[in-house]
DNA sequence: TATAAGGGTCAGCCATGTTGACGTATATAT
DNA sequence: ATATATACGTCAACATGGCTGACCCTTATA
């Protein structure tokens, strides 16, 4: 039996050009939708879940990398999240205000903030990740392995080259 | 030479128990992160061109639905989008003021406003997909057909049952 | 000791989502 | 024929989470 998420042979298709990297508009449609809803879709618990306890999404992605990388810095948590230091202020704030997050100044650099999960903070994100852990497992099992293998590198190849050392970063130690 | 991207065996990792359901953490985080810079990074260069033009991304979303799928009308719109029909009708003001899209009436339903793009929403369309284009074909071609395979499985496995068959209408004739 | 770097903060603006209430035209069921 | 439901539009007010610009303090470092 075919596979139904092949791509199908180029002459079958209106042929954009003689490049690999001009592919049939379908297979680029395609992927952008379901990257697109894959995306809204994986999120949206974890949105009511939030909302809840009036929070946004802006918190829950600090929240993330504070728990992902304990003791992360300020400067480092902007780079991660490619915002302004203003738009970061004020979610830190509230999470500081909310006793989901607690600072120190930096070991070697005291000019540094090293960011922490509080113990209440913890918790939340543990229930906000095990959404994630829903989706994504429930994903994972039912395309299997290979399947996973390929969403990755896809996924990789979107990023661009300069920006992996800093996501490679989060698989290492603090 | 081992495949770098494959699952580590459990046995070499916390086990959380028992349930398939329930994988490893670092497997989840991993696909939590490179969809959320994959995503950010795809649309960044479309992020960029929209804002030449005074747009941003809740134009493209419109604009790009209306390409997919032309003569859709406001409602079926509305759900692709999942937003309330105020924040769409904000959008395709803007849009018609532009004269990027254009409307008229049902053909069996005089109630409805069938959606299209003008000759320059084309246009500007086209050149928004391209920036996809680029992404994606680039990501496609370094990743490879069985990958993007993969890719596709797995993000459908995110997207709810009930919502399969409205992205599935997308691939099929208005 | 001057300058750079890490971090904070005030003020104002913009894009894009939300509720709620209400209006109009057209379909459709009784 | 008329009542009701549907498709769409619109006004008003508000929330979230981005942004720029200006300026401050503390600590490193050349």
């Amino acid at each position: 039996m075919a596979d139904p998420y092949k791509i199908e042979s180029r002459d079958r298709n209106v042929s954009i050009g003689a490049s690999p990297l001009f592919l049939r508009e379908d297979e680029i449609r395609r992927g952008a939708e379901l990257l697109y809803f894959g995306y809204t879709r994986l999120t949206a618990a974890i949105d009511t879940r939030l909302a809840k306890q009036g929070l946004g999404r802006a918190h829950h992605r600090a929240l993330y990398f504070i728990a992902r990388k304990p003791d992360l810095t300020v400067g480092e948590l902007l780079r991660f999240l490619a915002i302004t230091k203003q738009s970061l202020g004020r979610v830190l704030s509230e999470l500081t205000n909310r006793d989901l997050i607690e600072t120190r100044p930096g070991l070697s650099d005291r000019r540094q903030k090293l960011l922490r999960l509080t113990e209440s903070g913890a918790a939340l994100e543990a229930q906000l990740f095990d959404d994630l852990r829903q989706g994504l497992s429930n994903a994972y099992t039912k395309a299997g392995q290979d399947s996973v293998s390929g969403f990755w590198r896809v996924l990789e190849g979107l990023i661009p080259a300069e920006d992996l050392p800093m996501i490679a970063a989060l698989r290492k130690l603090g």
